[in-house]
Order: structure tokens, then sequence, then C-alpha cells
DNA sequence: AAGGTATCGTTAGCCTTGCTAACGATCTCG
DNA sequence: CGAGATCGTTAGCAAGGCTAACGATACCTT
């Protein structure tokens, strides 16, 4: 993964520094999540649920097509991740009194606990790095986070 | 997943900021690859292979428990990634010489040309977003993967 | 009011990616 | 030469992703 510097430093555009830094965006996030990922294993929740699981604490009771439209998964996908969440006690299925084709999902109370906890000890890794930066790489990751999401918004909207 | 801004912004210290930064990245990186990894279709290539391919093309010949290595996976997993790039025509086994029991992987000229394609084809939705910052926020995302670098180097280092 | 159409969630069945356990082949060292 | 270590593969399991197909329900048009 070197000498892509040179490459940039040689690039004739702006276009071309677009390219390189997506792709390094890119990388750098897989290798981030590749990293986390260890500590899954611990929390008893992999990534997919603790995600979904997240949406649904946060965002209210919502139904399975919402909830897999905000996980940008396919209903039959959603169907099996909220069954494992509902066999693990973390949330409910409650159907809709107004349209019985809806089935809402709603967080537990044992869900809202175990979010919080294994959310907590997934970043734990990362958020022990983060503390041992100084003042200004600090303030300069949340301004990348922050055009992070921008990016995502702008590409979710297309 | 508003109302975090809410949360950092009354925080009460430095530790707290960082766990929500952790927190947020997490969160940011999950989406970002989400999203691209519907690009994945048009290449015909999974995001491992992607991944395990770059790897070989950029780092020359390894041998399957070093590229297993690399791509922090265990050796079962990477001997069918490799086996399904083979089969693809895009790696080469190569038994060494000097010690039987070692395969090296090598990538073939067509994994080469597939390579560049289906990566640019990746980040292609993201490049475009990329592009449209302007200079400074291009620049603060330059320092932002940096960080990203810094803090999974950091991670590994445990 | 009735019948056709659209929408929602589920089921069934497939593939890929992870893992561990177990094994054969090979190397290395005493 | 033999014992142990190392390497890659095979076998078998779980989870997550998809499409296709279906029943149930709601909606709309006639």
């Amino acid at each position: 993964m070197p000498k892509r510097e040179a490459h940039v430093a040689l690039s004739d555009g702006p276009a071309s520094d677009a390219a390189t830094l997506a792709d390094q965006l890119h990388s750098a996030a897989i290798h981030l999540l590749r990293t986390l990922r260890k500590e899954d294993d611990s929390s008893g929740l992999s990534a997919p649920r603790l995600s979904a699981l997240s949406v649904v604490v946060f965002g209210g009771p919502l139904t399975l097509g919402q909830l897999a439209r905000a996980e940008q998964v396919r209903p039959p996908t959603m169907t099996r991740i909220v069954t494992g969440l509902e066999k693990a006690g973390l949330v409910r299925r409650i159907g809709d009194p107004r349209d019985h084709r809806l089935t809402r999902i709603q967080a537990t109370a044992k869900g809202q606990r175990v979010l919080a906890e294994g959310r907590a000890r997934r970043v734990k890794l990362l958020a022990e790095s983060v503390r041992a930066l100084d003042q200004a790489k600090l303030a300069a990751l949340g301004r990348g986070i922050q055009l992070l999401n921008e990016l995502n918004a702008a590409m979710r909207a297309k």
C-alpha cells in the first residue's frame, strides 16, 4: 500500500485526489471494522444484530420493512435478524391494530440494557486508542467523522 | 441517529468524548461500507476476495498463511477465498521448491487488471461524493483518514 | 359490495464467509 | 532416524446476504 503518496504528489488534479482519498478511506474503514469485529465475541451479539438493535432502541418501534431499509438489507434478512434478537429476548414483535400486515419491532428492557453494554464493549478498544489522542487530533477526528457522515448522506441520496 | 450531538455537547469530559467519538466512528464506518457494498455486484468480486487480491497484487507473492494473517482471517477461510480467486483465474498457487509445505499465492495478469477495475468501480460512488467537497473539507478528510490509520495501527499493536 | 391489485412479512433454498477440529504432508532438530 | 512443530486442506457448523414464491391483509376501482 505504499507508493500512493507518489501518485498523489504527481496527480494532475483534484479528481485524482478524490479517487485516491476515496480508496484510502475505503481501505481504512475495512481494516477498522475488521479489527473491531474481534470484540464481538465477548458481547455475544454480532455486528448486524447489534446494529439493528441500536436502530430499534434509538428509533423507537419500527416496522420490519422500515428496519430493513434502515439497515440497507432485504426483508427476509431482517426477518431472521429480528427472529434471533427475539429469541434472545432483546426485542418484541407487536402486531399493528390498524394494519394487520405490519409487525412492529420494539426493544425490551433487556434489549436496551444489552445494547448499552455490547456497544461499549465493542468500541472499547477503539475508545482507548482515541483517548490517547491530543486535543488537536481529537478535534480533527471529530471533523473527519462529520465529513464521513456527510459523505454517507450524499451517497445515500443518489 | 440524530440527537447524539446533544450528548456530545453535554458530555462532562474528554473520556466521554473519546467514547462518543469512537462510537460515532464505528457507526459511520459501518454505514459507509454497507453503502459501498452495493457496488460489489457489478465487479463480480466480493469484498473479502477483492481485499485479498489487493494484498496479493501489491504485496507480491505471499504464502497462504501470510495472506491469512494480513487479512486477519483463519487459514481455512483463506484457503477457500484463494480457491475462489484461483477458479476465477485471478491468482495462481505456486509450490515453494525449498519448503514443500508452503503454497505461494501469486496474482495473474488478469488478476491485476480485474483488481484495478473492481476497486475503481467500488469506490466510484464514494469518489464522486468526495469530489464534490471543497478544498478545506478535502484537507480535513485527508487528515481524518490519516488519523484513522493511526488508530488502526495503535489497535493492531495491542 | 366485489374483485383485482398492491403491499407486507415469512418461508424455502442457495451461496459466501467466518470459525474449530482433525489430518496428511513436510520440515527440523535432537 | 524419530519426535515434534508447522503448513495447508478437508469436514462440518452457524450466521448473514440474496431471490423467488406465498399467504394474509389492505386498498382501490368499478
